[in-house]
DNA sequence: CTTATTAGGACTAAAATGGTACTGAATCCT
DNA sequence: AGGATTCAGTACCATTTTAGTCCTAATAAG
């Protein structure tokens, strides 16, 4: 089904555990031995979320890396954001005109709206839900496609 | 963010347009010149819609595809499932135990109650929903995570 | 038995993903 | 000032996944 990269995976964890410590500063160093991820991968992710502005980092001696606001200011949509970029769900989403379709093909924009019901859902589910996934702990989401239809997953189908 | 391929975009296209036309057989061929993409293409996904029971198929002349079931029968997560697989959103949730974090990482579960969230409302997204995206014809979808937190993205703001 | 059409699978090319390495810049400590 | 520590940027490589093609076999109609 639908997928996150192993990266964005990475992320999750390594931001989860700097929400853990509280205000705690941690090096990539650090990260890495308690995540037994490569040192070279965590550097990567953290880079990224850095310019993402999901951590702040400071360099030198004593340096390292801090979420950049609490946990529940930080949300699934944002790190999947960070990592994966904004990508498109579909072809004719990033390049409009070049389908041939167009006026027959009105699947492409159903598409584009699951996602951004999607992402709108996830934009709901903060870092601390995530990091506590105890039975329960996660949060219901509900994402609005339209106005016809509600669906709803049941807690206990889960 | 969430990214479908672009064989799950053709298969959506195509059982659209299996569906438009009533019960209409069509052939490959048939599909492949309107839909504008390569006859291997199509031939390749319209097999994979064949395995998973979305489409059935004749032989021989006058042979072709069409619609299994009726399209309000047939939901997104089906066409997901059937040309991407039942892809786990994780590496631990494929090879659990390998991971070494383990009773650390609470992280894991998380995503795949996203996952599994995600795949129920997408279960309940008809292909007859998809095929008609006029304005506001995509139906309300809800996600229940958990019990905790409702979270709703209002039709509006798509 | 010839033609139309799907089934299956092997194969290739291109792109994305995951991971590494190197060089530079900032900060701290002595 | 000088050295040690730590992040920043970028280029790079290996592997996997994705997209697409092709060929041969099977099935059905006329």
């Amino acid at each position: 089904m639908l997928r996150i990269s192993k990266l964005t995976d990475y992320a999750t964890v390594l931001l989860a555990h700097l929400a853990d410590e509280g205000a705690g500063q941690r090096t990539a160093v650090e990260l890495a031995e308690w995540s037994k991820i490569g040192l070279p991968t965590v550097s990567k992710v953290l880079k990224e979320l850095q310019r993402a502005g999901l951590v702040v980092s400071t360099r030198g001696a004593r340096g390292g890396y801090s979420l950049a606001r609490p946990a529940a200011a930080i949300s699934a949509a944002d790190i999947l954001d960070a990592v994966e970029g904004p990508l498109g769900l579909t072809e004719c989403s990033i390049h409009p005109g070049q389908c041939g379709l167009e006026s027959d093909c009105r699947v492409g924009r159903s598409w584009q709206r699951v996602n951004m019901a999607i992402h709108r859902a996830l934009a709901d589910l903060r870092l601390t839900d995530l990091a506590n996934a105890e039975a329960d702990a996660v949060p219901e989401v509900t994402v609005r496609l339209g106005s016809r239809i509600a669906i709803r997953a049941r807690p206990e189908s889960l």
